[in-house]
DNA sequence: CGGAGTATAGTAAGCACTCACTTACCAGGA
DNA sequence: TCCTGGTAAGTGAGTGCTTACTATACTCCG
């Protein structure tokens, strides 16, 4: 009786019995994803494998058949985040060729717009520094550092050719960074996704300008 | 059976069963003390009160005592920080008087020097922000924005005065503030207290020159 | 004595994680 | 075409532990 043959013409989930049959990597895949929006809104320790298998619709034995235990998840969660192609290649693949002011635009407006378009990244990161996940480290090293470090060459050489003053290359780069990603940081820590908005561009526009002209020569 | 008599007689201290006793202020100080470190430390979720019980030395049953609820501690622990006298209050009656570089330099000073020296209260700011406290809004109001708002009306003045150029003054306070405190921030989340330390009052030169530079009519 | 301060010993609910079991699906022989 | 067994995918009902929070009795001091 009972033959479940309709599930697979249509797509109604009216039946709230079982969960549509997944192969293993699309169900590891799901429940990562899943996993992801609730560790950045609630942090390892306040996510609970419950309300992941609830969310993702199946039991939370399942997620333990693709995860050993919470961590592997997180760490799965870090790996996808860190490997994606979204993510610093591109980046790096937009300064490609770049020159001047151009390069200070591209890195504010793309930390901007990743921001925006995303922000469980954001938070999964403080979440990760704040509760001292081990893993943090990863997390930090592949997409915190990796382009604090260009940006510093790159101020570096400006310098060298006399283009920038003398400041201290690796503070130049901080200030800049800082002025930027605190932007978006703040939007998530005074949660004021409109107390504080401007065009994109403007901002952008407005940072570059005042950082550039701070570090030009007299 | 197990009468415990043997304490009676004996004044020893040596059991170490019972805390030294104390009045109900000092030791909802004391508690309100243990919570502030526990919870900046693991956040609102993650922090039990087992363990800030043990840390205070007493059981948990005299918490509840004093707070009905572990949100009630919570509250109690973001009052005490906003009413807290060496707060914003002596920021601004530091800046009374000061004009031109030295007020950047001031505020710059402040930030690093208030997170040196007490990093909890940083960390009690991103958690109760992400964890979505509905009580984080009176942290932020109070302790965020306030002095966000004075820098804004100082840059406005400067640039009606024609010191500075016509940048959007919001955007300039938020410049200045996110170089300053994302340095902070940073050593939170990269929790990276050494891999990079200059002295404080490099930092602040550094930061102070790059934005008055950038600021300056041409 | 009375009451503030404290301990012991709970409670019910929630947590990560497990296990014995059921279901859906596919291959291949009749 | 239908039957059948192997297996991956999924489950419900746990386990033992931890949590926030409580009921109640004991101890000290004014």
């Amino acid at each position: 009786m009972k033959r479940l043959s309709s599930r697979q013409g249509t797509k109604q989930k009216k039946a709230p019995s079982r969960p549509a049959r997944m192969s293993g990597e699309e169900r590891k895949a799901q429940i990562v994803r899943v996993a992801t929006e609730l560790f950045a809104r609630d942090g390892f320790k306040g996510a609970t494998t419950r309300e992941i298998a609830r969310k993702a619709g199946i039991s939370e034995a399942v997620i333990y058949k693709h995860f050993s235990r919470k961590e592997d998840l997180y760490k799965a969660i870090i790996d996808s985040r860190c490997t994606n192609p979204g993510g610093e290649p591109r980046l790096l693949s937009m300064l490609k060729g770049k020159e001047g002011r151009e390069v200070f635009v591209i890195i504010a407006s793309y930390l901007l717009e990743e921001h925006r378009r995303d922000s469980s990244f954001l938070r999964l990161l403080m979440y990760s520094a704040l509760e001292q996940q081990s893993l943090s480290e990863l997390f930090i090293n592949t997409r915190g550092l990796e382009f604090l470090g260009f940006l510093e060459t790159h101020i570096q050489s400006l310098i060298e050719k006399g283009c920038m003053r003398g400041v201290d290359p690796a503070l130049a780069a901080r200030a800049f960074i800082g002025m930027v990603e605190h932007y978006s940081i703040a939007q998530e820590l005074y949660n004021a996704k409109s107390f504080f908005s401007r065009p994109e561009r403007k901002v952008v526009e407005a940072f570059v300008d005042i950082f550039l002209n701070g570090m030009k020569r007299r």
